[in-house]
DNA sequence: AAGAGGATGAACT
DNA sequence: GTTCATCCTCTTG
């Protein structure tokens, strides 16, 4: 069943970060379903969080879908190349998301592989956020879509895998060196030995 | 109006 | 381990 937007509404990111782990990411564009399970996560937090990009209240015309409800997209291009894919959580105003860094390929992995450029299954097809959104189809186009709309194209699926908290291995945020210490709250999530988990530097 | 830099990934040495 | 692709967004003047 699709999650309903309630399973983000709450206003504890870092827990909603961890129970995304084991849901579906799902896309269909042009009729054609693709998807993966989410298997490693980051949690960004509003106004006293230095690594996101609402930082201190900073509202800027592409945060402003942060701003919104949870349950919607928020997308955004990075380095010029990579669109990264997060959702928007917490009620109203309050700037909250989590980033989605792995997935385990599950359906139509073809047409995935193709969107990659690659010929046969491997890790990186679906491990880094920039390299999942691109198996996913998914650009900066779609910040804003909701996740919880049967008739959206990009869309969180509950499939009733329960990951438990023992199996949940918690790290320090890739890339968000320049946040001080804000860089060292650990909260990178993923589902402990998976295969498909980002092999990012600079992470425990 | 201009410039710096980024929640990365791939291809190098 | 290092380099570089590539472009939008935000800050500064």
């Amino acid at each position: 069943m699709i999650l309903p937007q309630e399973a983000y509404l709450g206003e504890d990111v870092v827990r909603i970060a961890r129970e995304l782990l084991g849901k579906f990411l799902v896309t269909e564009f042009d009729g054609i379903l693709t998807s993966g399970m989410i298997v490693e996560t980051e949690a960004y937090r509003g106004p006293d969080d230095k690594a996101c990009h609402a930082y201190n209240h900073r509202r800027t015309a592409r945060t402003e879908v942060m701003y919104g409800e949870g349950g919607h997209a928020y997308v955004y291009l990075c380095y010029g190349i990579h669109h990264l894919f997060n959702v928007v959580t917490g009620p109203k105003d309050q700037a909250h998301a989590v980033l989605i860094r792995a997935l385990e390929p599950v359906e139509h992995t073809g047409q995935m592989l193709l969107r990659r450029r690659m010929d046969k299954l491997a890790s990186r097809l679906t491990a880094g956020p920039g390299a999942l959104t691109e198996a996913l189809g998914i650009r900066t186009g779609h910040s804003g879509l909701p996740l919880f709309d049967p008739d959206s194209p990009i869309r969180i699926e509950d499939r009733k895998i329960h990951i438990p908290l023992e199996s949940i291995q918690s790290g320090t945020r890739v890339g968000v060196q320049y946040a001080g210490t804000c860089a060292l709250r650990p909260w990178r999530f993923c589902i402990k030995g998976s295969a498909w988990v980002s092999k990012a530097k600079g992470a425990e």
